[in-house]
RNA sequence: GCGAAAGUGGCGGAAUUGGCAGACGCGCUGGACUUAGGAUCCAGUAGGUGCAAACCUGUAGGGGUUCAAGUCCCCUCUUUCGCACCA
């Protein structure tokens, strides 16, 4: 079903006024500036960010999801009197304006601010409190010579260093990805294949940090999908590091293994072509054909299909032995396809009885296979053997440590190979050194020149920003395309003033997003990143709202940089996001939103059409923030028609409601039927305060409103209601614009408006209930027999437990129910039910 | 293969601590009002049997603990996500 556009006749469908009121109110907001925050370091701050969008030019639902989530919290916690933050910007550097601006022959800079004005419009339609005077976007210059600061900082401290090696590269995108950036083979921007290129570039030693990234104890509340994430991705484990040695020249070959235990019964060493003594050998030997063409062909086959599980083990035998440490067993050297240089010591000391890949690898090469851990029943032989043991066991041909069982056996064979010197305990993280070097125009220049007497040589302080040149020919070369600006390329030496030229890469955009969140606490500063003491009043970010799908890489980089900035004395804190909400997407037809599958809802029709209440509204009541939401246009509906049943429930009934305000009711007058209202205002309240603020369950908040807006309308002809009822019924009408104001803050500011309240919603801070209130004259009983309901009864909620008792016993049902049978067992329990056990 | 999360009406979802399963919304059915609308109001809506009272079945499937299980335990299946020759 499509929606019809425009309907002007309003009067006659009975809508309310959604566009004059949001138009007004959005207006009101920005005369009074009541989102630009102030950095009041005397007041409590709370600081809500959702995490910025790139510019495409166009806001879509999974945005306004994200969104209405954040300005909820922010809008609560506005309520609740903290000195709320919400800024917002924009993540404009990147591939997709470079692709744009190639297809349409215009500039990225231009389209991207098209884009940013754009957005900025849709953001103010939707009424988010957001705080523009802290705007920050990556790709200006006064943003990004901080994000140059920053590197050379690194660099200063030793955390940045370049490496030519061979690299994922994504044709498509003609650039390097980082590790965290491909997968499953494919690139996670534009999913084409990845495939290998040996190039230099730069890295940023993430790795130094890998412990201190493993604790998470400072966060207060992340999803533990998130931390387990994180911590697969940085993969610790804890081994140990053994010396062979080679046979001839004597010199080392480190291994790590984390199976000490099965050292004794190592029969090869595996170690990959790229491995230095492997490269050595092929030089030293021209000759051995079999050896250059094995690792020749696995050299340049690609890493992602070599590393697959199912490609299958090859391998040739070098001519070249090593020795076992513990035994001095002479131990044939393999050159294989199944060991990766970059994890480890790049070497692998193969126990084909106690590993499987081992295993496989020896029954197809005859290798000889050494039981070290024998089982239970201790009836496992080489010969019989159809896989390797992997399970507990005791040490046997293992010397002294015979009889041992295996697992306190690794820390004796350790303890007793460090003393004799043959190696060490020890960690290795499978997380890797972050490629950060783009070959690309759009994104930040990195602030190094290359002097062919000085060599690399950073820019001075006083030179940044290194401004990225305009005048680009983008997707005129496959090359990197600052190389064809040869007035950005060229350039002199700051140290020895001859001519020099100037690095060509750009930096990888998620470095731009690494710090971003601590910008905001002072974004228009010229003379430094940003002020410490406003960094510190405000960070860490109270409660930071994304995609699962930044789970490892921008939350991984930004927490690395972060503590980056802490060892710099720049921040105090040791983690950037204290509070992290994953929100799922809003998905159509079962699929996300996508153009190329054309189910694309644009938000603008629907806030022209129903309001940007009503969408906000409707997103946020579809299901809980962190679970993915389906599309629904009559949901949308369901939405503007619970705003439309609001209006009119205050704005009919408004003279009554004004009267009654200024009333005080009497308990004691109050009828019944009112006095269940008087309940529902305080109930609703109750768990609308558990829902919105504790659980952060805002559909369940909304449906709160939703069950009480139905109590308040059943009310008929309220101005004939007594003092005491119109009281009780101009409180629960009167409390409803503030449960609104967080999901649908314009429809709740008009309401408190008409009704006459002072200020704006949230300065009548967040709505209270009355315990007094939730205490019932009578009580619903259940009475189940053997687990069935048979039975129920209204009490006084005093009733003693032998009068519930035995009073449950008289219920009709009840008494119908056990005529003849045994009772065994009577359970009350106080205020809900009682429980009958018969046979 | 390893790890994690999930599976509830026609649909989105609720049930927060083991205590009336299906709140709330959508959709649907019937009715009212009509200036015929994507409006409003009333009633109904898990499935089954029944005139009704009521009864039976039911939270992926199977077992268990308990007076009581969507919730806890064991097994199986399915889906989604993450990791995956990591030594």
């Amino acid at each position: 079903m499509e929606f019809v556009t425009q309907n002007t006749d309003k009067e006659e469908r009975m809508e309310y006024p959604f566009q004059d009121i949001e138009k007004k109110w959005q207006k009101n907001w920005n005369d009074k500036k009541l989102f630009n925050t102030l950095d009041a370091t005397d007041k409590k701050k709370y600081y809500v960010l959702a995490m910025f969008p790139y510019p495409s030019g166009i806001l879509h639902c999974g945005h306004v999801s994200n969104y209405s989530i954040s300005d909820a919290i922010a809008r609560l916690k506005m309520m609740e009197g903290y000195n709320v933050m919400q800024p917002m910007g924009f993540d404009s550097f990147g591939m997709p304006a470079e692709n744009y601006a190639i297809q349409n022959n215009s500039h990225p800079g231009i389209t991207t601010e098209d884009c940013i004005t754009a957005m900025h419009k849709q953001f103010d339609s939707l009424g988010f409190g957001l705080d523009w005077d802290r705007e920050v976007s990556t790709c200006r210059p006064n943003y990004y010579k901080w994000g140059q600061y920053l590197f050379k900082k690194l660099y200063e401290k030793g955390l940045v260093y370049r490496k030519t090696s061979f690299q994922n590269w994504c044709e498509s995108c003609q650039t390097v990805l980082a590790n965290e950036q491909v997968e499953n083979g494919h690139c996670w921007r534009c999913d084409s294949q990845v495939t290998q290129k040996e190039l230099e570039q730069w890295y940023f030693k993430i790795t130094e940090y890998a412990e201190e990234l493993l604790d998470f104890s400072k966060m207060l509340d992340w999803p533990e999908r998130v931390i387990t994430m994180q911590k697969n991705w940085i993969g610790k484990s804890f081994g140990t590091e053994i010396n062979f040695s080679l046979e001839g020249t004597g010199e080392p070959v480190k291994v790590f293994t984390t199976r000490p235990d099965t050292i004794f019964g190592v029969t090869f060493m595996a170690l990959p072509p790229e491995h230095p003594y492997v490269q050595r050998w092929l030089a030293e030997d021209p000759e051995n054909k079999a050896l250059h063409d094995f690792c020749h062909k696995v050299i340049n086959e690609d890493k992602i299909e070599r590393t697959a599980e199912n490609t299958t083990k090859e391998g040739i035998f070098s001519g070249r032995f090593c020795i076992n440490p513990v035994n001095g067993d002479r131990v044939q050297i393999w050159v294989t396809n199944y060991v990766v240089m970059d994890y480890g010591t790049g070497a692998v000391m193969a126990v084909p009885a106690h590993d499987q890949r081992d295993f496989e690898f020896a029954k197809k090469y005859n290798l000889p296979i050494k039981i070290v851990i024998q089982n239970k029943e201790h009836d496992l032989t080489a010969e019989t053997m159809t896989a390797a043991y992997v399970e507990p066991g005791f040490q046997v041909n293992s010397a002294q440590f015979d009889g041992m069982e295996n697992e306190p056996a690794k820390q004796a064979i350790t303890d007793w190979m460090q003393s004799k010197g043959m190696g060490r305990q020890t960690v290795t993280y499978r997380l890797r050194d972050w490629g950060v070097s783009r070959q690309r125009y759009w994104g930040n220049p990195i602030p190094v020149i290359y002097c062919d007497d000085c060599g690399i040589v950073l820019v001075p302080d006083k030179d940044l920003p290194v401004l990225l040149p305009s005048n680009v020919q983008v997707g005129k070369t496959t090359r990197n395309p600052l190389l064809s600006v040869p007035e950005f390329v060229n350039t002199t030496c700051p140290q020895c003033r001859k001519a020099a030229r100037r690095e060509t890469d750009t930096m990888d955009t998620f470095v731009d997003s690494s710090w971003y969140f601590a910008r905001y606490a002072d974004p228009k500063n010229d003379n430094e990143p940003f002020n410490k003491d406003k960094a510190n009043y405000w960070l860490p970010v109270d409660q930071y709202i994304g995609g699962i799908e930044h789970a490892v890489m921008h939350l991984l980089y930004a927490r690395f940089i972060h503590k980056f900035m802490r060892d710099l004395c720049w921040v105090k804190c040791d983690e950037p996001f204290a509070r992290l909400l994953t929100q799922g997407m809003v998905t159509k037809d079962g699929a996300k939103m996508s153009k190329s599958k054309g189910n694309v809802v644009d938000p603008k029709y629907i806030i022209d059409r129903f309001g940007a209440d009503t969408l906000r509204v409707f997103l946020l009541f579809a299901s809980p923030p962190e679970k993915d939401s389906e599309w629904s246009d009559d949901g949308v509906m369901g939405a503007f028609r619970f705003l439309n049943r609001v209006w009119r429930l205050i704005e009919t009934n408004l003279d009554a409601l004004k009267r009654g305000m200024q009333l005080n009711a009497n308990i004691e007058d109050v009828s019944p039927a009112m006095k269940d209202l008087l309940f529902s205002s305080h109930n609703t309240t109750k768990k609308w305060l558990e829902d919105s603020i504790h659980r952060m369950q805002y559909n369940t908040a909304i449906a709160a409103i939703m069950e009480h807006l139905n109590h308040c309308v059943a009310v008929k002809e309220p101005e004939a209601l007594n003092d005491a009822d119109l009281a009780v019924y101009a409180e629960a009408c009167g409390i409803i614009p503030q449960l609104l104001y967080p999901f649908a803050p314009h429809i709740a500011e008009e309401l408190w408006q008409m009704l006459g309240f002072e200020g704006m919603v949230h300065s009548g801070g967040l709505p209270g209930y009355e315990e007094r209130y939730l205490v019932r004259d009578r009580i619903n009983y259940v009475i189940q027999i053997n687990g069935k309901v048979r039975g129920k009864m209204e009490i006084a909620p005093d009733t003693a437990e032998d009068k519930i008792r035995e009073l449950a016993l008289e219920v009709d049902n009840v008494k119908k129910t056990i005529e003849g049978k045994t009772i065994h067992k009577v359970i009350v329990i106080p205020g809900k039910m009682v429980s009958i056990a018969i046979s």
